[in-house]
DNA sequence: CTCCTTCCTGAGAGCGCTTCCAAGCTGGGA
DNA sequence: TCCCAGCTTGGAAGCGCTCTCAGGAAGGAG
């Protein structure tokens, strides 16, 4: 209550007034200019005691710096990344922005993106912005690139060079997964991708035919098209089933859920007949049945490293992109394996 | 590009130059002050033309009015509301934000709530707070209603009178559940609980207590602890159906999923031996085996109704708390009432 | 003892905007 | 014809803070 009203009531000139020193003085002991010992205390102590808190306004028109940054998620709800996803993302940025004592302001890309994309350049209060950048093109994505704000773009890797971002080798872990189906024996794997137009959905793709190019397999009709969703991948799982697949690798864990509906329906088993796999390793994942084989990304890893590169991009303008490629990892469970294999 | 690139270069000093008013003038137009119509329109051109954004920080300073409001969710990830919840919020508050062209600032309570209260009501930026209270006790709440920053609350009525919040009748809701299943012929009729402490917790366990009272059914022995977890819902399951009920009420739909494993690993058959219902109406709910009786709870419209009140609150803030309470709706599935009901 | 350096401090000029106040103009009523 | 009310407009004072600049004190070297 008492350090509340001395929030509230502080300004500069009070602090000064009331330690006996110059307002420049009590700025200069917050932001870290040169003060002598004694007078740092003696301003502290009244900090300590009066509570006081800068006004982020008045700190923001005069120095420029504001020490928030925007975040910007274009949610298809229903139609992309699932709840799961977008929160566990939010919550790693939360974290890593908070170590540093960033503010955050947040848009879910409700409104058109072009009125999205002025209200952010145009408020001026912002220092940086995460973008996530899902599909291969985005206006958004490229009017804030194409602007003066530091940008850091979630889960899309651009051809453009200049851009800094956060992603996952979804090719590098596709083949991983598909390899593993190879390995355990299976030869007609069939695919069922996630939305066109989705780096993550074609890049999936890209890595499954890589696996199967290696294999020597074919992949002839054994790829079919989905969109990230359960029902699509349940259709597609029939589509898959109709010409003989012994193994289903589904672009995410969702779809996959929809693949095993169909299997059942089909009066098939997992693993024995078709094996299947996923990606994301969404927590339900491991208690589906059988246990979903899937990839598991750090979610909240590329939130906090996204929040990270955006620091250093605002402490260092001029040190180029930053780029991070996250690892990912195969999580093998009974619905590839079979047998005894525990969960 | 073009309009870019005036939004940069423009301060209400050079629109003024520009039109050949002052900057007062140019400032009348923007905010709605008294212009005459020729001028009006002669400003507006140029406006227009350079796509001028004023600057946030610098407005907010003069004004005192930043149109940023604060939402702050303390998510305890792994404990409570689950990741659907958590975003479905958000996104209908960002809806109905964004409508009054008002920002938002997030906190996800990641550091200790004096810490966040301090940043909030420190800052000088926020006009007003939503944040959600699903605790009894809370002190960031407290502290937040105990400013003199405007509070509406989600999820949490209090005994508070004067605090605005958004909620739903959980007491009510939690009793058309349980007599939904005396309806349907149960009489042993047992309840797994919410996480002790919680509003919707308590509130449910009230509700479920008056339905059965009133159909002089006998509660002794029939309420098992849980926390929201299916994990919890699981264990406590077990000690229910070890007591012999004919049917379960779960406090969340999480908890009606570990509860559903444990009926079926006791070899017993949802809804014939043990009829089994939730709360909340998740996505997963409709696709369960068999399909889960739950209340729907418009989340979205919970998160919107929010942003309205706090709207509202703003606009005027003599116009006394503003309490809203969210319609419930049962929706009846196969897991309560067998047979041939669709889902 | 003097001069120069170094360190600390205060004064003051804004940052870009809102808003109060007063001045100028117009027009209607006396 | 004169006066006053009412509208539009510009001037100017801040909002609370940062940061440059210059002055003063203190300490070391010559």
């Amino acid at each position: 209550m008492e350090a509340e009203e001395g929030s509230l009531a502080g300004t500069l000139d009070d602090l000064a007034a009331l330690t006996g020193v110059s307002r420049a003085t009590v700025s200069r002991v917050i932001n870290g200019g040169s003060v002598s010992e004694a007078t740092r205390e003696r301003v502290l102590a009244v900090l300590e005691r009066t509570g006081y808190r800068p006004n982020l306004a008045a700190r923001t028109l005069a120095s420029g710096r504001s020490g928030v940054v925007g975040v910007v998620m274009h949610v298809d709800s229903h139609e992309l990344f699932q709840d799961p996803y977008f929160s566990q993302l939010l919550q790693g940025m939360s974290d890593a922005l908070s170590e540093t004592a960033t503010g955050m302001m947040l848009w879910l890309g409700n409104r058109s993106k072009q009125e999205t994309l002025d209200q952010i350049l145009g408020m001026g209060l912002l220092e940086g912005v995460i973008v996530t950048a899902y599909n291969l093109e985005d206006p958004l994505v490229d009017g804030l690139l194409a602007s003066s704000v530091p940008t850091v773009l979630v889960g899309h890797r651009r051809a453009d060079l200049s851009a800094s971002y956060v992603d996952v080798d979804h090719v590098r872990a596709a083949e991983a997964v598909t390899s593993h189906l190879v390995d355990a024996g299976r030869r007609r794997i069939g695919h069922i991708t996630g939305r066109r137009g989705t780096v993550a959905g074609e890049d999936r793709i890209a890595g499954y035919e890589r696996a199967m190019a290696r294999a020597g397999l074919p992949t002839e009709g054994l790829i079919a098209d989905g969109d990230f969703r359960r029902s699509t991948g349940a259709t597609a799982a029939l589509e898959l089933l109709d010409r003989g697949v012994d193994a289903i690798f589904c672009a995410n864990d969702a779809t996959a859920v929809g693949a095993l509906e169909s299997i059942r329906a089909r009066g098939l088993r997992t693993p024995e007949d078709v094996a299947l796999a996923g990606f994301d390793d969404l927590d339900f994942a491991a208690n589906l049945d059988p246990p979903l084989t899937t990839v598991r990304q750090g979610i909240r890893a590329q939130g906090a490293e996204a929040a990270h590169a955006l620091s250093q991009l605002l402490e260092d303008p001029d040190g180029g992109p930053r780029r991070v490629i996250l690892p990912t990892e195969l999580v093998i469970r009974r619905s590839t394996v079979g047998g005894v294999q525990a969960a």
